[in-house]
Formats: C-alpha cells, sequence, structure tokens
DNA sequence: GCCGTTTTCGGCCCGACTGTTTTCAGTCG
C-alpha cells in the first residue's frame, strides 16, 4: 500500500470524526500524521515491514497512530474507521464540499433527516425542511443550492494556470484606481499548487476601500458572497472562480501575506512555535503575549527572523518539515526559472504539433534558450501520425543537417516513444540509437493492475536509449488519475538505469506531483522540466514545471536543462553502462 | 491522539463575517 493511500484513509476519518462531534485536538492529530506521511520520502509500508525500525520515528506519528497503520497495513482499513462507517455513510464526507455546511451542520442533518447525499440535501433545501433545524434559515438554503449548482459542475478546484490568469487580470485592474500600493496574490496560487480553489488578493495603500468597490462590480463578478469593512468575496466568471479581495493597512503587510498563503497546517505549526516563544502571531503582525506589543509585521522575513527561522520559500509552506529545516538553516537554494537553459520535450506539425520544426526553434531561440529536443510521437499513435522507423532516422540526419547551418540554438533529435502495452518499446533499437533524446512515455492501455503497469514500465527502462520517462503517472488534472505502479520500484530502476524522471509542465498534467519528486530525489534521481510544448505559445508553461520543482525541494543541480549546452551535449553523449 | 530546554499531564492557532439571534455558534480561510 502507498503512502498516499494510507493518508486518504486517515484523512477521511478525520472529516467523519468531525461530522461526530468527536474531540477536535484527536482529530487534528489524525489530520497531522496523515500530512507527516504524505510528506515522507519513505513508503509506511516498507518501515512497517523492517523490524529494526518503527513508524513512530516520524514526527506526528505515536503510538496510536502507529497502531491504526499496523492495521491498515494488514486489513486496508481499521477499527474507528469501521465505526465511523457504520454511523455515517461515507457520501456524507461529500456534503463537506458544498460551500455554507460545515461538520456540526451535517452531523445535525443526519441525525434529524438521515439525509447524506448531495441529492438529498438537495431535496431538503427544496421543500424548506432545512430551515426547521436550529441556527438554519431560508438564506441558508439558497446558498446551500447554489453551492451544489456550482459543485456539480468543476468540483470546486481550478488549474493554476487559469487562477493565475485571473489574478494577473484584476491584479492589472486594481493597480490602477488611484491610492493602490501593492495587490499581491497569496494562497495556493503563489505556493505555486497545480491547482488551486480559489485566489487571495491582498490590497495595500489608501485606495483599499474603492478597490473593493471596484471588485463587487468588476463586470465579470457573477455573484458576490460577502462585502465587508476589510473583504469581499466574490465569484468571477461563469467557472465561478471565488476570489478574496483583502484590504490591509500597510505596517501588517508582511503578516498578513505570510498568513494567507499558507498552508493552513503551515500556519498551525508556526503559530505553535510563536507560542513557545511566549508570542502570538495573526494577520496583523506577530505581538509579545505578555503586554500586546509588536515585535513584527511589515515583512515575512522579519517575521521568520523573529521566531527563529530562516525566510522560507512559498512553495514549501505544507508543513512538510520546511520549519525544522528553516530553524537548522537547512532550506535549500532552490531552482529558479530563469536557470533553465532549454527545453527537451516538444511536437511539431510532423505530428500532432501545430508548428513546425522551425518554428519552434525559433521561438525557444527568443526565449534566450540553448538548445531544444524535438520529440515527435512514434508509430503506435497512428492519430497523431507517429514516427516510424524510417521517418525517424531521417529525421536525426535532417537536424543534424540543421545544427550545421548554426541557427542560433542547438537542436538535438528526439522522440517521444510509445511504451506499448507489454513495455517494449514502439520502435526498433537501432532506430533509436540514431537519435540523442528519447523520452519514454505511456499512451495508452493506463487502466492496468499495478503490478502489470510497474512491469511494463520496468521493461520499457531496460531499453538502451530511453534517457527520460515523459509524463510518469499520465495523470490529467481535474479529469484523471495517475495510473498505478509502484513508483518506489520504477524510481530506482530509473536510477540505476541513469534515466531522466520528466517533470511535465504542462498545466493540464504537471506530472509528477512534489511528493513523488521528494522521494524520488531522495533516491538520489536527476530530473528534466519539460513543456511538452505542441505550439509555440506553450513554450511559456515552463514556469509552471518550475514550480513543482521548487515544491519537490529541488536545486538546480537535480535539473539536467539548467546545464549550459556543452555540458548538454556531454550528458546526452554518455549513454548510460548496461 | 501527540508531545515535552518550564510539562509524562495538560496543554494543543487565530480572527472576520454571516445568519439567526438578542449574545453567539458555525463556517471559512
Amino acid at each position: 500500500m502507498e503512502n498516499r493511500e494510507f493518508a486518504q484513509l486517515l484523512w477521511e476519518t478525520a472529516d467523519l470524526m468531525e461530522i461526530a462531534g468527536e474531540d477536535g485536538f484527536r482529530i487534528r492529530s489524525y489530520r497531522n500524521g496523515a500530512s507527516a506521511i504524505e510528506g515522507l520520502p519513505e513508503r509506511i509500508e516498507d518501515i512497517l515491514k523492517n523490524p529494526a525500525r518503527t513508524v513512530t520515528e516520524v514526527s506526528g506519528i505515536g503510538k496510536g497512530l502507529a497502531f491504526v497503520l499496523k492495521e491498515i497495513s494488514e486489513r486496508g482499513s481499521f477499527e474507528r474507521r469501521d465505526e465511523m462507517l457504520e454511523r455515517y455513510p461515507p457520501t456524507a464526507l461529500e456534503l463537506l464540499r458544498i460551500q455554507g455546511l460545515g461538520p456540526k451542520s451535517i452531523g445535525l442533518i443526519w441525525n434529524h433527516f438521515r439525509v447524506s447525499t448531495i441529492d438529498g440535501l438537495e431535496r431538503l433545501c427544496r421543500e424548506h425542511k432545512l430551515q426547521t433545524l436550529p441556527r438554519m434559515g431560508g438564506k441558508l438554503e439558497e446558498k446551500v443550492l447554489r453551492s451544489i449548482a456550482q459543485y456539480r459542475q468543476r468540483a470546486g478546484r481550478f488549474l493554476l494556470s487559469f487562477a493565475e490568469q485571473t489574478a494577473h487580470e484584476l491584479t492589472a485592474h486594481f493597480q490602477e484606481i488611484a491610492g493602490v500600493e501593492k495587490v499581491t496574490a497569496a494562497g495556493s496560487l503563489r505556493r505555486g499548487k497545480e491547482t488551486v480553489g480559489d485566489v487571495d488578493l491582498l490590497v495595500t495603500g489608501d485606495g483599499t476601500d474603492a478597490v473593493l468597490d471596484a471588485f463587487v462590480k468588476h463586470p465579470k463578478v457573477t455573484e458576490i458572497l460577502v462585502r465587508g469593512e476589510n473583504k469581499a468575496s466574490a465569484k468571477i466568471g461563469l467557472e465561478g472562480l471565488q476570489v478574496d479581495v483583502r484590504a490591509l493597512p500597510r505596517e501588517s503587510y508582511g503578516a498578513a501575506l505570510q498568513y494567507f498563503t499558507g498552508s493552513k497546517e503551515h500556519n498551525v505549526t508556526l503559530r505553535s512555535r510563536a507560542l513557545k516563544l511566549g508570542l502570538t502571531l495573526n494577520e496583523y503582525g506577530l505581538f509579545r503575549v505578555s503586554d500586546n506589543s509588536r515585535v513584527a509585521g511589515e515583512t515575512e522575513e522579519e517575521i521568520y527572523a523573529a521566531l527563529g527561522l530562516d525566510w522560507i520559500p512559498p512553495e514549501l509552506r505544507e508543513n512538510q518539515g520546511e520549519i525544522d529545516a528553516a530553524a537548522e538553516h537547512r532550506i535549500p537554494v532552490l531552482i529558479e526559472a530563469s536557470q533553465i537553459r532549454g527545453d527537451l520535450h516538444m511536437h511539431t506539425t510532423e505530428t500532432d504539433g501545430r508548428a513546425s520544426l522551425e518554428e519552434m526553434a525559433e521561438s525557444a531561440r527568443a526565449l534566450g534558450y540553448e538548445y531544444i529536443a524535438i520529440t515527435d510521437h512514434s508509430k503506435a499513435l497512428a492519430m497523431a501520425n507517429g514516427l516510424d522507423e524510417t521517418r525517424a532516422v531521417a529525421f536525426a540526419a535532417q537536424v543534424r543537417e540543421i545544427n550545421r547551418r548554426e541557427i542560433g540554438i542547438h537542436i538535438f533529435s528526439g522522440l517521444e516513444c510509445d511504451i506499448k502495452r507489454d513495455g517494449v518499446m514502439d520502435l526498433a533499437h537501432d532506430a533509436l540509437a540514431e537519435l540523442d533524446f528519447v523520452v519514454a512515455s505511456v499512451h495508452s492501455h493506463m487502466n492496468l493492475e499495478s503490478a502489470e503497469m510497474t512491469d511494463r514500465l520496468l521493461a520499457a527502462l531496460e531499453c538502451p536509449h530511453v534517457r527520460a520517462l515523459g509524463h510518469p503517472t499520465g495523470r490529467v488534472l481535474l479529469h484523471r488519475e495517475g495510473f498505478s505502479f509502484d513508483f518506489d520500484a520504477v524510481a530506482k530502476a530509473a536510477k540505476r538505469r541513469g534515466v531522466f524522471l520528466e517533470i511535465n509542465a504542462s498545466p493540464e498534467r504537471l506530472d509528477i506531483s512534489a511528493p513523488l519528486i521528494r522521494q524520488a530525489k531522495a533516491l538520489g534521481l536527476r530530473f528534466v522540466i519539460s513543456t511538452d510544448a505542441h505550439h509555440p505559445k506553450h513554450l511559456l508553461n515552463m514556469h509552471y514545471g518550475v514550480s513543482m520543482a521548487r515544491r519537490g525541494w529541488l536545486s538546480s543541480d537535480d535539473v539536467i536543462n539548467t546545464s549550459s549546452l556543452q555540458q548538454m551535449q556531454q550528458i546526452l553523449a554518455n549513454k548510460q553502462a548496461s
């Protein structure tokens, strides 16, 4: 069983316990444990199996959770979870996604009406039965109905790229208002998370009231949720992305930025740390408990410093070891987008791309890149007119010819070669040998059993010409989970074979995720960040991949396409031993 | 349920806003 699955069971049990109205601190312990497991670079299962070790080594796992993890490993569930599922049907968890209802209300609704589904809840609202419960009224019924409609439309999350675009638009609009000083996006957008639930915009200056006004009157606003003195919330556009705009006094800008950047778990741990130092932290600043005097608040750096910590890059703020690392000056120097010197995965009109090789090369050169690899599809993707052996060999010759003309950027001949169902590469080895950079990817039969998929990937990695594993989990954000396989085994094989793991920067994929990046880095793997561009404008997606790499604690050394052209030529000339 | 340079017991993060109420619980971030 994978860490993600252990964590999932703890998360959902914690939610059910909250609905049952159990002790909040115990619930928090379950969530802390789940979070710790998700961020752990090693497999829980391995620790459990090793008699010389114990899972209580993991901070956040004590005797109680150790017992729970053992039980999960043995039979896939545990006593308290079973008990909770006897009291509440699992569909009740879905109700937590409906805005306006929390665990207390969901528990109450279940106890009174035995309703635990979205459809049932909708009926209660339409028949005005919800308002017969204490502290519930007609406005709540309306709000819940609206929330249900939106929930059904899009399950509440948005792609990072979409949220970023909305934030840019509003920021530009607000900055034209007189008196506005700073407009900054906080929240999961600032942390570079692959999907975003809502956008937080922080505004300072004298024009903040005008900003809140301009915001709620913005033509794209479809529903105003809150309009207070310091904060306004509204849904934007048909998609219903929620945007929160907060007006702040200048002296608490840093505190608010810190507070609203989150994550929630990071902040909780930070505030505990503050209390131990006799300080209290909120969105207005850091204060002494004894006399309420201000210690810090204008910048994030001074807040972290007052807590004895180095400044922590937003991408790391997930309460997964970054606070201890900051206390011990172990925060790595993270990779920056400006350090990327080439893009090693893109397509052209030769297969399913929208631009020619020359156009892609020219766009990459304009971005200041030193090199690119053209990696069109292989013949298994017939729909995309994938290359067969003859075309692949001819392509390699064509690229050698272009490079002789010195066009201002070096081109590596590449291929995104399909991994067939049985793990065999789509093109013959002697054709692959002609190419500089072969990316191996799965595009078919994604629903194999985990063991079969693992064998398939392991077999592909044995091909001596494979240099990178493309979009390793195959996930498509908000649409499709990644396929299941033994990541640990595959990563170890990739390490042994000298194969690089791709961090696919396409905003719909962002594959692999930060926890997997950390897990792979712990095994000593190196990475390549690639856009998988099918159009010149997609080359600009590189920074999303860099965000993922940063969330995975990577430095420039971990990523091969921060290398100079000369270094890259050496890396690619050095075929791995086999 | 976790944790310990004040603790093996007694703590455990903080505030704004809303709706339904007349003093506050629940939700949200």
